[in-house]
DNA sequence: AAAAGTCTATTGCAATTGCAACAGTTTGGA
DNA sequence: TCCAAACTGTTGCAATTGCAATAGACTTTT
């Protein structure tokens, strides 16, 4: 794992990375699969940028189930947002999947103007920003998504999302149709049903993942 | 307006800030009620704080239709999410309400390293950090509302959540009951229909805007 | 090669929901 | 003060949806 392919240092040489990594008393971890890496919600956070191995990020129920909230792959950088909100009252679970080897940044020195070195501090301050501002777009995307009523109108508003983005009335999902109703918070049969009902009507031509919207008769 | 007082500016004196200004080209701009501000989707963006009057974002949609998406009042900041991400595809509009004065700020000078003078320029960063960071967890808030598949399980998901905010059992909506239909996306008249049943069976008491959750019997 | 797991697909049925329509109350301006 | 607009509250009805159950296809692991 490269740590210059990372979205964390894009833009950095791997260099300048070991000498801001040394600026930033970064340190890593190592765990075995199962482990619970951290819990979050309390005391000075740290990022954490996951160099080899699988995990996931879940949340506690308050009745003490887990929700899956994402997974990460070698690369994936978790903590990104609780680290730097002052709301954040959540409890989340970080728990390895295989053995795993995790390089740990405490966000106040990310944050902390350094005084030699690091000429490309500014950058990684860039990174966190333009990492966290797009899990806010696609959060918001998801919402516009859930606050359409129907099943129908869901799908209909994702696969526009999904076209704008291949910038073509074809693309192909990035999940399995389970995946889609998930995503859509919709019972997976009830969404295969619409869809089925979606494609008797000419508003969408499905072939497995393949999508594909007929033209705009704008 | 003192912008001492934003939150994007919180922590910094007023000293400070005009010399950051300075340093940042900041400029002010004024509008008519009515005046579209700006229409973001493209080009070098800008970070704006409202100063006086009132603005309101809205999302404009493939079919003409517009979607309010933020009421800003003086000390909002707009465009912190969209100017830093890499994925806007988005096009909105920033609409006066009223007479508005809006700073501007190019969102390259928040992030360049800068030689002289702002020793504070790392709390301004930290904070569009921390803004940006808070709308994420807003969202994802909303998002675990949303996902609920039922109006009585979004209503009570949703109540937890303001409980744990006030620390209490007992809380007051921060919005109308018609807000609250809309924030959860569903129907208002299916929402009271489904409140009245849920006070029925014990599960809440309401009174007005002010709803009383019953004691966990965990 | 068998087994376990996930994904796709379909259907009946009961329950929830959206929609439309109406009416009384409160709020905020003009 | 009076009017308009927004909010609250309620109901019938049709449509959508979730749930449960079942089954075949496909993947990956043992």
């Amino acid at each position: 794992m490269q740590l210059s392919n990372t979205a964390l240092f894009q833009g950095i040489t791997q260099e300048e990375i070991a000498r801001m990594l040394a600026c930033f008393h970064a340190r890593t971890e190592r765990c075995a699969a199962g482990d619970t890496v951290r819990t979050y919600g309390h005391g000075p956070e740290a990022v954490g940028i996951l160099k080899s191995g699988a995990l996931s990020i879940e949340r506690m129920e308050l009745d003490g189930g887990r929700t899956l909230l994402e997974s990460l792959a070698p690369g994936g950088i978790f903590g990104e947002v609780l680290a730097f909100s002052s709301l954040a009252h959540e409890s989340m679970l970080v728990v390895a999947h295989a053995p795993s080897e995790i390089l740990f940044i405490d966000y106040a020195h990310i944050l902390k103007r350094c005084e030699k070195a690091c000429a490309h501090h500014s950058l990684l301050v860039r990174n966190v920003l333009r990492l966290v501002s797009d899990k806010t777009v696609r959060l918001s995307e998801r919402i516009e998504v859930l606050s359409c009523r129907t099943i129908r109108e869901k799908l209909l508003c994702y696969f526009g999302l999904c076209a704008a983005q291949a910038g073509a009335r074809s693309f192909t999902l990035p999940t399995s149709l389970s995946g889609l109703a998930e995503y859509i918070c919709a019972d997976r049969s009830a969404m295969m049903r619409e869809l089925g009902r979606m494609r008797e009507a000419g508003l969408v031509q499905t072939e497995g993942r393949r999508i594909t919207l007929p033209e705009k008769p704008f």
